[in-house]
DNA sequence: ATCAAATTAAGTCAAGTGTGTAAACTATCT
DNA sequence: AGATAGTTTACACACTTGACTTAATTTGAT
């Protein structure tokens, strides 16, 4: 029972192209007119399959976030959880958190817009952030938030937040900064053995810091 | 030899308000028509002082990056040029620095656009990152490149860099994203105590990472 | 062949764009 | 007071852009 596939393709590829455009300029400096323009599709194509611009951008927002949804905190940290007691294993949950950043945010098979897509919804706030919001920014924060204060109780909740944000802001910036960076490092992309030195830096850094045996 | 000073007075009051709308809603989607209203000024009003709409961008930018031209990293760590070679020393030019980095952004005297727009400037790296690059950002990282590379001889560019980020990025992030931060954290804004709590991290774990002594 | 799904071209209408200019107004100096 | 240079106003110009609609056409499975 074929169906009708084409229209399935067209829609994806409106997506990549809303998500491309958005990523460069911003969802408010993107017009139907640019995405349909770089699909190589129709204007009333967009309104055929999106009913409207910021339906598109829904679901530009849904794909850059799937991954998020699909592997949160709590899963990356699942394996650890039973003997989260334990010194060294808490230093290789850390370590786990920090690839996991890392793997999702630079992984070379993920289309280059879907992060920088997320963090301009988490940047301007405006109504595409309630999407994001309750699904994934506020549990991922409270989780990773009770896993530090677990390691050290007497963390409030501010600290606890600015070790989290220790961790990702430097990988969101690079993300998010990306062509100023590399090309102040004279690079075409981050390449492996530079992300293995943010990894490193980063899971040090966060170890010594809470007093926990460093793994490496 | 008294002058003009009104013209003064409006030519502020417009790069202000174009700063504000620019730092909120970007370059790009702020119009001249816009920031006359804001200022309570003439639309012709901007073509007098600054011709074009584009100078306009400029005298914002370099309004916005005055303080890091009068304070760049050479002149922070001046005082303790002379003993550098003492670990205390290096830590206690570590905390200068990040200092420095917390004050600069956060400081309630500025103008809380300041930091946003420059921001924004780097992010987008359009024409007007010219005027920021070669004068400001380049010269500070190669600075600080360098002071790192003093301490640690064994690292390499690439090292030195994401060192630099590590002290940066939290801070840029905070700045960057400040409501959705301060919705998070149920804060009006940033008080003294969490800015202290962040500077204390960021020194702290700079330090260890290090192997410097910690002064705190 | 049929019919719905998918796509296209052309166009609507409203809102907004940056820029230029001529006239009016103000502060300063002689 | 008058001249001059600096400053502000109001408005017109020519043009682009926005999201969205409509009606016609093509495509693909049955």
């Amino acid at each position: 029972m074929a169906s009708y596939s084409i229209g399935r393709q067209t829609r994806d590829l409106l997506i990549e192209s809303a998500g491309e455009l958005a990523a460069r300029h911003g969802f408010s400096n993107v017009s139907i007119r640019a995405i349909a323009e770089r699909a190589g599709q129709n204007i009333g194509c967009i309104h055929y399959h999106f009913k409207s611009k910021e339906k598109l951008f829904e679901a530009v927002i849904r794909a850059a976030s799937q991954v998020f949804r699909e592997l949160p905190y709590s899963k990356v940290l699942a394996p650890f959880e039973a003997q989260m007691d334990r010194p060294e294993v808490q230093s290789r949950a850390i370590r786990a958190l920090v690839k996991r950043e890392i793997a999702l945010t630079f992984d070379p098979e993920m289309p280059w817009w879907h992060s920088r897509v997320l963090y301009q919804v988490i940047h301007a706030r405006d109504s595409l952030m309630a999407l994001l919001s309750d699904e994934i920014v506020v549990p991922n924060l409270e989780f990773i938030k009770e896993f530090f204060q677990r390691i050290k109780p007497e963390l409030d909740d501010d600290q606890a937040f600015l070790y989290t944000m220790l961790i990702k802001s430097p990988v969101i910036f690079h993300a998010d900064n990306a062509k100023s960076i590399l090309g102040f490092l004279k690079k075409k992309k981050y390449d492996k053995k530079y992300l293995k030195q943010m990894e490193d830096l980063i899971v040090l850094q966060t170890q010594m810091v809470l007093g926990l045996p460093t793994d490496n």
